[in-house]
DNA sequence: CATCTTATGAGACAAGTTGACTCATAAGCC
DNA sequence: GGCTTATGAGTCAACTTGTCTCATAAGATG
């Protein structure tokens, strides 16, 4: 019989691998619609039938490219709370001026609109990162840093609704005030 | 000779009508890649051919179509103003939740990231917002109403942000609460 | 009403894309 | 060295795109 089924075909990996490459390049580049089995199999210099085989569909294959695309916001809450939510808004605006990300972020917003799935992931996406801040505010809050105001459903929209405008719809720099006005939005700080 | 110039034939009104009207249909229902000439003949029922006569180029009959979407927000200030801001967030909110507007932002987003035209327009968007925002403002702080807090050009990330996160993101009933908080973030309010 | 202008719809057409298939080859495993 | 199988090249039908032609009729002009 064949190989074993825990010891991957390399030729395989080495496939799946330069065809995602290419589907995030084509993506970051030229957007989702740039995304098909034929543009992907040249960029990837593979037959475009190997492209088949392994995405059958193409939004399977838009879908695992963008999940390539990693997107750690607000991992690991260290006191004292404030600097490091500076730290991380800073990363953030940083991130989402970055073209993948952007691309990524983009997609997913559109998609969501008209495929069940993709609403799925964004939904998934936006619990997990509201989850991660409401646990550093509840950090901040036992620590005494800080008198959280108002509904904590409330606060990733006005942590990260400010930096997602100006990265879709008025680029550019993201100032050090900018980031402190954003913050005194999630309470009173007690420093 | 033919027709005055001034009138305008209603054959081609009404093709043209009919064309944007298809357009704004596919674009609310099935986003932008939807909008393609052989669908929005089908839709429209127009022959093919009238609508590459009057759009010869793709991207203009979906930029005509989003141009369809009136967008008036923050018109006519009035004072009190903090009142008067409250009403608009929450219009932007519900208009933001509306299929065809979110289509059109969302279309408008995705397009500045990859087309040079798009980007225009987007800009000159959120310059149109931001100068109506600021006069807001500035009729606020004149009425001794409000002191503003840092530079006004970050005034609409912070007022508009979280509404768009909400719109693009989370999507969810916005919360007078949350209005608060967001107005409470453009300075100090005397009252 | 008669006549001219011209926008329209139907259709033809080449070029390109999509998705599904076959098959010889060679890469990788034993 | 021999076996398994992923791959790339290619074929194929169905569909889409962009361009064109032409008969027709809607609308303007007298």
């Amino acid at each position: 019989m064949g190989r074993m089924a825990d010891t991957p075909d390399p030729r395989v990996t080495r496939s799946r691998e330069a065809i995602l490459a290419a589907a995030r390049d084509l993506l970051r580049e030229e957007g989702p619609s740039a995304v098909t089995h034929q543009r992907v199999a040249v960029r990837a210099e593979v037959g475009r039938a190997t492209v088949y085989r392994h995405w059958p569909r193409p939004e399977q294959l838009l879908t695992d490219a963008m999940a390539g695309v990693r997107m750690p916001f607000f991992l690991d809450p260290a006191t004292p709370v404030r600097p490091w939510l500076e730290r991380q808004l800073r990363l953030l605006a940083d991130q989402l001026a970055m073209p993948d990300v952007l691309a990524v972020t983009t997609a997913l917003v559109q998609g969501a609109l008209w495929e069940p799935e993709a609403a799925a992931r964004r939904d998934q996406f936006a619990a997990t990162i509201g989850r991660r801040l409401r646990a550093a505010l509840t950090l901040a809050e036992q620590a005494g840093e800080l008198r959280p105001a108002g509904d904590p459903h409330d606060a990733p929209a006005l942590l990260i609704g400010p930096l997602l405008f100006r990265a879709l719809l008025q680029p550019g720099e993201v100032s050090d005030d900018l980031i402190d006005r954003i913050l005194d939005a999630a309470g009173t700080w007690t420093d």
